[in-house]
DNA sequence: ATTAATTTTTAGATTCACCTAAATAAGTTA
DNA sequence: TAACTTATTTAGGTGAATCTAAAAATTAAT
């Protein structure tokens, strides 16, 4: 397998990610929002993938992932969330202060010590956020799950994951008591301003705006 | 503190390391060797370690490590040990595969991640290799000891630590079942070569050659 | 005390990952 | 479709960390 440097597997991780979200292609400018590079930076380093062949490449057309790429992405994307589970259990990390600390972590060069990792974890298929752990094999089995903010009144269903992983909104939906996991149904709909009203496990009631609502995924 | 990068971070290490056997002063090929990196790349190193006041270096007649420079050695120091600690206790790595890994684990900046790996460690002391751990502000308390070489006939003492971190070397004290905290005891000497025989635990006899037993660390 | 050997430094290159400013291509609108 | 706007790329530059080859300083040996 090609061996990229660690800027090459981050930018790579996160054309994967923007790719994922039903892209056609992903744009430079997508990518250096992302990787918080400026659009030079990421045409240069779109000229290093291409010609790596993890990614194709159409000058002002944006990029595609290859079938090699993507195998490599997959993989940083399994260190990096099973890093991530580890923090979180282990070290007793919130789930807001995993994100930095498993950038760094993912790029540990070890195959012993991913499979280590992953054994003392008890092969975990979830991160913290929801978000499926690729296998050793890049296999991704992900849950069929749609926005809160979709679902119809008095439907029910359970909190699988987060959209925005950002330490704002998730110290934000700690706050308001919702959680991976937590069993939902939608008591009032506001048609207006699509904010929704759920209660959680039959406990407690919580009110969310559009914009939060749009952020959690819900399985139903 | 000083800001370093990894790179530095590592030159820097390596000169406490070497200042620590006992040196005035640490020369440009010492570290050349200790690092693996070109002399003349070393040269380069240095003058930027003394910029940042981390060294104190006078052209063509070594470097000394200044107080600063020690803080920042120690820290990282700290954080390679807990690791290997980590990596053996946890993820079951023999003693002769953590030293690699642990290189770039050391280099993590978090130091939330440290305290709660210390924590998670339970605070340990002395790493797989026998070393002392310094503690968060710098501290280390090394445990008086010497090579098993110098002992006389019918003395005892305990291994404590090695001397050389190969993996070629601990895998050599695997196989003849020499370990940390082992109780020995001389049996025989040879003064023509040097070569010891000690009983290990009361059960069982090695023999060692005198260039493996100045690399055994007793504590009598 | 010269000369020879060794160590160390300097000079000059390279690769990587970034940047700013300027040029160019693509998309949008009047 | 021509002009404007926006996105993207190119050109040129910087700092880090390495290298090789050559020069210079120190140390050792005759």
């Amino acid at each position: 397998m090609t061996q990229l440097t660690t800027a090459e597997e981050s930018y790579l991780k996160a054309i994967y990610h923007i790719s994922e979200e039903g892209k056609k292609s992903v744009s430079t400018n997508d990518i250096s929002f992302q990787t918080k590079t400026k659009p030079a930076s990421v045409s240069d380093m779109l000229r290093k993938l291409a010609e790596k062949e993890v990614i194709e490449y159409r000058k002002y057309y944006g990029v595609h992932i290859t079938e090699e790429g993507k195998k490599i992405a997959l993989q940083t994307l399994r260190k990096h969330r099973l890093w991530e589970v580890f923090l979180v259990e282990k070290f007793r990390f919130s789930w807001d202060e995993v994100n930095e600390v498993a950038d760094e972590l993912q790029h540990i060069k070890s195959k012993l010590l991913i499979q280590r990792l992953d054994e003392y974890l008890g092969f975990p298929k979830f991160d913290p956020h929801g978000d499926p752990i690729p296998d050793e094999y890049g296999d991704i089995r992900s849950r069929p799950r749609l926005p809160l903010s979709e679902l119809d009144l008095h439907a029910t269903g359970q909190i699988v994951a987060v959209k925005d992983s950002s330490a704002a909104f998730l110290k934000y939906m700690d706050k308001v008591g919702a959680y991976i996991g937590a069993r939902i149904k939608v008591v009032d709909k506001v048609e207006f301003d699509g904010s929704v009203e759920i209660s959680v496990d039959n406990k407690k009631n919580i009110f969310m705006s559009k914009n939060v609502a749009v952020n959690v995924l819900v399985m139903v």
